[in-house]
RNA sequence: GCCCCCAUCGUCUAGUGGCCCAGGACGCGGCCCUCUCAAGGCCAAAACAGGGAUUCGAAUUCCCUUGGGGGCACCA
């Protein structure tokens, strides 16, 4: 049915400038997909080249990221692989190298400019309402002058020599050929004064050198794509395959995610970051099967897919190039239905850290026991705490008043709970086959209905008025404490 | 300001000239089930941005307008 594809190389290559939020998380998922699909290779280089902006820890972040996806890369910085190194600060001579070349062939050249000038010139083409551009000065100094200078301890970067005529046409693989002309490129810095590579220089270098086959990325990079495009060709190189990827749009649909939205987003307890997701109670498979559907989709209307599934499944013809806002609603849903399709011992497993610092403990067997009631009702897995807190604690406190009771006076309440409790103490043990066909024939009698008589019942056991179902909670808990909590109950009522 | 990209229900999307008075999913509303909350089942409302052109025929092709997004650093 799929034909055939050549094993592909392609490389997720963030800077470890922040943290990991969902768009990175896509772009690597959708390599980890064509790469394992294509028996190719999923390389991770981490693009550090910028020292200002460096983030400590991002790196570990995004690799911890990275894993909790269940994306795990076959090259990088931490395991190796035969195209190291995979960190750029640990490249510099290799892009020096390079630019060199480019220099020596006289398709770029050093320039002398200092940043001073080219800012007031950069604010006289404003202010003159020209796009801003560098001049030229440097463009055509002789090889001879420019060697003098830099011998004579010049600063100097090197910019490539972009052509001033004709247009260029680059050709992305969800949009076509996208042409521009080449006026209305600049003269790019490649390297900087202190001698480090740009992004533009280093990463056509790194990809040629890791044989790079697809560039999968972000569709903010599509303005430098010509630019990219002339580096390759300056230095004889096949392109790889371009693939540039929608951005996300903020809920609204507005614009992208700015840092103070993000906050408000973390009250509703949604976040954009990988890190906070996982706080939050989603799963990874949730997360990965959402994030997948942003940009891509499968003809059959299946939504639901783990990620052995989108590895069969998933292809770049596929791609949509619009803008997507994100839908948080669409994501709970998702977690649900992993959750529901976790077994027992899975989603025990799973929720256990969440008691854990909530300052919970648990047992491995209340916990499986739970389980099964539990995964129909928790949108994350964090939500178990809540729901379920009462089963590992020796007593409840339920609130006189959150005794639910509707239209039922004190005393009624008491006359059920003293009645239930009677009932309760003729078993051995609670179970519900055994116990719910005695209360629900209790229920008739009462002329009460069941949703008081089991409502009263639920607040006193577990102290809340939303929980699993009572005979199976009751079950779990266990006849000696039911009964005492019951007890605890009438005292606070009397 | 300049350059580039995008445009189907509120949102994510299917749709590559006739199968579409547009299909699915989330959400929303209703009903069923029901000890609470969920889950599940069923039903409903909801879109081709506008204008031209091509064609026997356009959501699908082309042009313009409008709208939205991205980019214009010795950041990535």
């Amino acid at each position: 049915m799929d034909q055939k594809i050549a094993p592909v190389r392609v490389r997720f290559a963030p800077s470890p400038t922040g943290h990991m939020h969902l768009g990175s998380a896509r772009t690597a998922l959708y390599d980890y997909l064509i790469a394992k699909k294509t028996g190719g290779k999923f390389v991770l280089r981490i693009e550090d080249t910028d020292f200002k902006r460096y983030m400590p820890g991002a790196e570990e972040e995004l690799i911890s990221g990275l894993r909790w996806l269940g994306l795990e890369f076959d090259e990088g910085p931490d395991i190796g692989g035969p195209y190291g190194p995979y960190r750029q600060s640990e490249r510099k001579e290799i892009y020096l190298e390079h630019a060199r070349r480019l220099v020596a062939e006289d398709k770029a050249y050093y320039c002398f400019c200092t940043p001073e000038r080219l800012t007031k010139m950069r604010e006289d083409q404003q202010r003159r309402k020209e796009p801003p551009h560098y001049d030229g000065t440097c463009r055509n100094l002789s090889i001879d002058e420019s060697e003098r200078r830099i011998h004579d301890g010049e600063k100097h970067v090197i910019r490539f020599k972009t052509p001033k005529e004709g247009t260029t046409t680059v050709r992305d693989l969800l949009r076509g050929d996208i042409t521009v002309e080449n006026q209305t490129l600049d003269d790019y810095i490649l390297v900087k004064s202190d001698g480090w590579a740009l992004y533009h220089l280093a990463a056509m270098v790194d990809d040629h050198l890791m044989d790079i086959t697809h560039v999968i990325r972000g569709s903010e990079w599509l303005p430098s794509l010509p630019l990219h495009a002339l580096i390759c060709r300056a230095f004889g190189w096949q392109e790889p395959i371009w693939v540039h990827l929608s951005v996300f749009l903020k809920p609204s649909g507005k614009g992208k995610m700015s840092k103070r939205e993000s906050a408000d987003l973390l009250k509703d307890g949604y976040s954009i970051f990988i890190k906070d997701l996982q706080d939050l109670g989603y799963t990874p498979e949730a997360v990965v099967n959402w994030v997948a559907l942003m940009g891509w989709s499968y003809d059959d209307h299946t939504e639901f897919f783990t990620l052995d599934d989108l590895v069969k499944k998933f292809n770049l013809e596929h791609l949509n190039p619009s803008p997507a806002a994100i839908n948080f609603t669409k994501l709970d849903h998702f977690n649900g239905l992993h959750i529901r399709n976790f077994t027992d011992q899975e989603f025990a497993n799973r929720i256990t850290p969440y008691f854990l610092q909530a300052g919970i403990r648990t047992d491995p067997e209340t916990l499986l026991k739970i389980a099964p009631i539990l995964k129909e009702r928790v949108a994350t897995l964090d939500d178990a705490i809540e729901m379920a807190g009462f089963f590992f604690k020796d007593k409840v406190n339920p609130i006189a008043g959150e005794l639910p009771g509707k239209g039922m006076s004190n005393e009624q309440m008491i006359e059920v709970l003293k009645k239930s409790h009677s009932l309760l103490s003729g078993f051995e043990k609670i179970t519900v086959a055994d116990v719910e066909p005695v209360m629900r024939e209790y229920v008739e009698q009462s002329g009460f209905s069941a949703g008081q008589v089991f409502g009263i019942l639920r607040v006193a056991v577990t102290g809340q008025r939303i929980s699993p179902p009572l005979f199976e909670s009751m079950e779990i808990i266990g006849k000696e404490k039911v009964l005492e909590r019951i007890e605890n109950a009438i005292k606070l009522l009397e």
